[in-house]
DNA sequence: AACGCGGGGTG
DNA sequence: CACCCAGCGTT
């Protein structure tokens, strides 16, 4: 049995809050894609300004699709997850070729880096289309409300609450009720503190009922974070910095950043520039000085970064480091789009 | 099914 | 410090 009693008092809640955003009120699919590709993971308020600049950067699909990756990548720096930005340039030239937007729900979805969610918000917002989105506002209202156990981290419980919300999507509302649950969720019903004083749900909340709320949603399995130990090289030769594109599949895939050693533990410099770990060029002799400026510890979720930050001063270029290096002059490294843990270091040691 | 992927805000 | 955010792709 259909609850209209849900969507109706969240719709209603919904005329009250909603929040101005500029994504929203066009039917513009490129502007929406976008948005939620920024949003993926990521606070309104933290991809507000990115999304601006993103579309002054990139009006349109053709834009897009005729930049390179790495202009995409440097509009992106600082915002992570770093294979959006990738995915979004490759999907632009897949639009492109296959002449304009797709307009239908599996045709959206088959663009790299829209998954059900990003489908269903891009074709429901753009296209009044009915599929409703899950994403972790939805998790957590439609969790706390009907007082759902099963975890949403498993495959089985994302299917208990893809069929429960695209249940519950009113007909001919598509639009309204998906960004109804997600400002609820974002606004109202929060992970911490929720405002259950003043909400209008509450009578049917059957986790304010148990006085459970703060137990809701229910996952199962905890984040680890480990422990990873990089010993980034500054070489400079003349006007010239080393810098390196990361190619692997691994953080910060398709950045910048100085010469890299990274070691499977700790590891102080008098261990660290001995033969075998460093090229022989970064070790230090009469010619070469390789030394220490200092180190710093960067959190991100699932790692924590300890590093270490070194100066290499040599007179001519080394003809082989086992990977390509771009030589790239001082003043033109706010180019390159780096991490965020290679900015604070060009700062913490004034090196741009 | 489980894991890897950033950075920042919040209590 | 732990947890979460308009999730997705790989293994």
């Amino acid at each position: 049995m259909k609850d209209y009693n849900f969507a109706y008092k969240l719709l209603a809640w919904y005329q009250e809050n909603r929040r101005v955003l500029p994504w929203r009120d066009t039917h513009d699919p490129y502007m929406i894609w976008i948005s939620e590709i920024i949003l993926q993971q990521t606070r309104v308020v933290q991809g507000y300004d990115y999304f601006l600049r993103f579309m002054a950067r990139f009006p349109d699909v053709d834009a897009l699709a005729a930049a390179s990756e790495d202009e995409v990548l440097k509009c992106w720096q600082g915002l992570g997850y770093y294979s959006r930005a990738r995915n979004l340039h490759a999907a632009a030239r897949q639009i492109v070729e296959w002449g304009g937007f797709p307009e239908r729900y599996e045709n959206i979805r088959q663009l790299k880096g829209v998954g059900d969610y990003t489908a269903a918000a891009i074709a429901s917002f753009a296209f009044g289309l009915p599929h409703a989105v899950v994403d972790g506002n939805v998790y957590r209202v439609l969790s706390r409300y009907y007082g759902i156990e099963e975890p949403i981290d498993t495959g089985h419980g994302k299917k208990c609450f893809a069929a429960l919300a695209q249940e519950l999507l009113p007909e001919g509302k598509a639009a309204d009720y998906n960004q109804a649950v997600m400002d609820f969720g974002a606004l109202q019903c929060v992970p911490k503190n929720p405002k259950c004083g003043e909400c209008p749900l509450v009578g049917g909340c059957i986790a304010f009922r148990d006085k459970r709320v703060q137990g809701f949603p229910v996952k199962s399995r905890a984040l680890t974070v480990t422990e990873r130990y990089l010993h980034y090289m500054y070489i400079e030769v003349g006007e010239e910095i080393a810098v390196f594109r990361r190619e692997a599949n691994d953080i910060w895939k398709g950045l910048y950043e100085p010469f890299l050693v990274e070691t499977p533990t700790v590891c102080a410099p008098e261990d660290l520039l001995v033969d075998k770990k460093v090229p022989s060029f970064i070790r230090s002799d009469k010619a070469v000085k390789t030394y220490l400026c200092g180190g710093v510890r960067h959190q991100l979720t699932h790692r924590t970064l300890i590093c270490d930050f070194y100066k290499v001063e040599l007179e001519d270029k080394p003809d082989d480091f086992g990977r390509s290096a771009c030589w790239v002059k001082k003043g033109e490294l706010p180019n390159y789009a780096f991490p965020r843990l290679v900015v604070m270091l060009f700062e913490k040691f004034g090196l741009w």
